[in-house]
RNA sequence: GCCUAAAUAGCUCAGUUGGUUAGAGCACUUGACUGUUAAUCAAGGGGUCCUAGGUUCGAGUCCUAGUUUGGGCGCCA
């Protein structure tokens, strides 16, 4: 009976000694005179299974020089070994080498730094760090689905390519099909985007959020959950050039509301990990970040701070700090301002009422005519993890701040639509889905969540 | 993009004020070993000391430039 390691170990009580079929990659070999032990992984599950072999084998010999990093075919019993460090183990009939690994396999049973095996990425998920973070991205996934979906939010993929230049959320990657030796040019010399594939300028997007507006007017709850390209020159341990973001979008709704969404999904995702992912979390725990449980179940059970950007300066000056950059109301945020913010209140805070000169011109003017109803949420370790706002909904304020922050209207006529025929006040944000994994994992570089990252200078494999 | 640190065996690192033939642990090869679990023990193979210049009788070590990588900052999710 062929069987992965993760059912084994659901039913390892019941199989008895039955003759059981399990293929996988040998983690580490412990050959001696008359027998020896193969860790042995399938990948189904965190922990490996320990294979006991012996002389009986015909090919003992040929077994115990089988190298980590092989995969091999073991059939055998299972026999329970209560007093071991593992509570029940493969003794084997049958050993079979079905791949063989060279001698400079470069994964060996011990630790290696994070920046040698970001080089070996295609062999990383090999390893019990990098198996568990990217078993948990996956659960993760899920679990954003899950969460929208119990909701009745309705999915939308937003478009990866966009003509609009008019997000302003950074630097974008240009796509086009022209031949970059031979550009066709116009009457005035410059590029002749008439010949170009869509016949106009285009890039990757830096943002579905304007098409998750136009979704929500029609839907009411809607959410985005793809691929973002920023072609930002950032080097950092928190951004990457092409990232996951998940961004929903709900209509009849102000910022207090879009901050509830985001307070109820960030602990639905921590619950939704911590129940089906324990082993891993156990790993986290242990060797990547201590005392990362006790921080994950007080998130959940606590509720998250809300302060206005006003307030937040006020604690920052009264906090008496000596800051590289002085605290000033009006001014923005540094990253050791929100350092500080969320050590002083001990965990995630939501910054409301934003200076409306350093936030995006869709977000809703206050009432005050000096701030906008933007918020962002700022975690330990991952730093700006939620980005939102509700948006101006009034299409007269809508294209005063157009103008003043020279976003063109001609590339936004549809956008503008949303706001004159039905429109309502609407809110949303953009979770950064790799910085969730960060501050769920307490892996402190965001190229250590992504499986293949990329990031300036490196687009290999 | 700015600041800063680093680069020595496949990996992780040591290498003193510039001085003989550049070392260790792990990995690899061979052997030993009756319950190992990052097994242990013995022997062996393995080096463009990042690259290019320079100083010096002599450079892994000092100087200059470059490349790559880490960290911090900026931009943001």
């Amino acid at each position: 009976m062929k069987l992965n390691i993760r059912e084994l170990d659901k039913q390892y009580s019941d199989i008895g000694s039955k003759n059981i079929i399990i293929e996988g990659w040998v983690r580490n070999n412990r050959s001696q005179k008359e027998f020896g032990f193969i860790d042995l992984n399938d990948g189904t599950f965190f922990k490996s299974v320990q294979v006991v072999y012996d002389i009986a084998l015909e090919n003992f010999k040929e077994v115990g020089k089988i190298r980590v990093g092989s995969s091999v075919k073991v059939i055998g019993d299972v026999i329970l070994t209560p007093n071991n460090k593992q509570p029940y183990e493969i003794k084997a009939t049958s050993v079979e080498l079905v791949g063989d690994s060279l001698e400079d396999y470069p994964i060996q049973p011990k630790r290696h730094s994070r920046e040698f095996l970001r080089e070996n990425a295609h062999l990383r998920p090999r390893t019990n760090l990098f198996s568990a973070v990217f078993r948990v991205r996956s659960i993760l996934t899920h679990a954003v689905h899950s969460f929208f979906q119990e909701k009745g939010f309705v999915y939308l993929a937003a478009p990866l390519i966009t003509a609009s230049d008019a997000e302003g959320a950074g630097e974008m990657f240009k796509v086009t099909t022209l031949d970059l030796d031979n550009i066709p040019r116009n009457e005035e010399k410059s590029i002749d985007f008439k010949e170009d594939f869509f016949q106009k300028p285009a890039n990757l997007t830096v943002s579905g959020q304007l098409e998750a507006e136009a979704f929500a007017l029609a839907f009411k709850e809607v959410y985005t959950f793809g691929p973002t390209f920023r072609a930002e020159n950032s080097n950092t341990t928190t951004h990457a050039s092409e990232f996951w973001m998940i961004e929903p979008e709900i209509a009849f709704a102000d910022i207090h509301d879009d901050m509830d969404l985001a307070e109820e999904m960030v602990k639905y995702l921590i619950n939704f990990v911590i129940e089906r992912a324990p082993h891993e979390m156990e790993f986290f725990d242990k060797f990547v970040q201590k005392g990362l449980m006790n921080k994950l179940n007080s998130v959940v059970n606590g509720s998250f701070n809300r302060i206005t950007h006003k307030e937040a300066i006020d604690v920052l000056i009264n906090s008496k700090v000596k800051f590289d950059n002085e605290p000033q109301h009006g001014e923005d945020l540094a990253t050791e301002h929100e350092k500080y913010l969320v050590k002083h209140y001990n965990g995630p805070v939501f910054v409301i009422d934003w200076p409306k000169g350093i936030k995006a011109f869709y977000m809703r003017m206050n009432d005050d005519n000096e701030t906008v109803a933007g918020m962002d949420l700022l975690v330990p370790g991952s730093g700006e993890l939620i980005g939102g706002s509700q948006r101006e909904e009034r299409l007269d304020m809508l294209l005063k701040r157009m103008k003043e922050m020279d976003v063109p209207e001609e590339d936004l006529w549809w956008y503008l639509d949303l706001r004159k025929y039905g429109g309502c006040k609407h809110a949303g944000f953009g979770l950064g889905f790799d910085r969730m994994l960060m501050y769920l994992t307490g892996v402190e570089n965001i190229r250590d969540v992504i499986p293949f990252p990329r990031t300036p200078r490196n687009c290999e494999f």
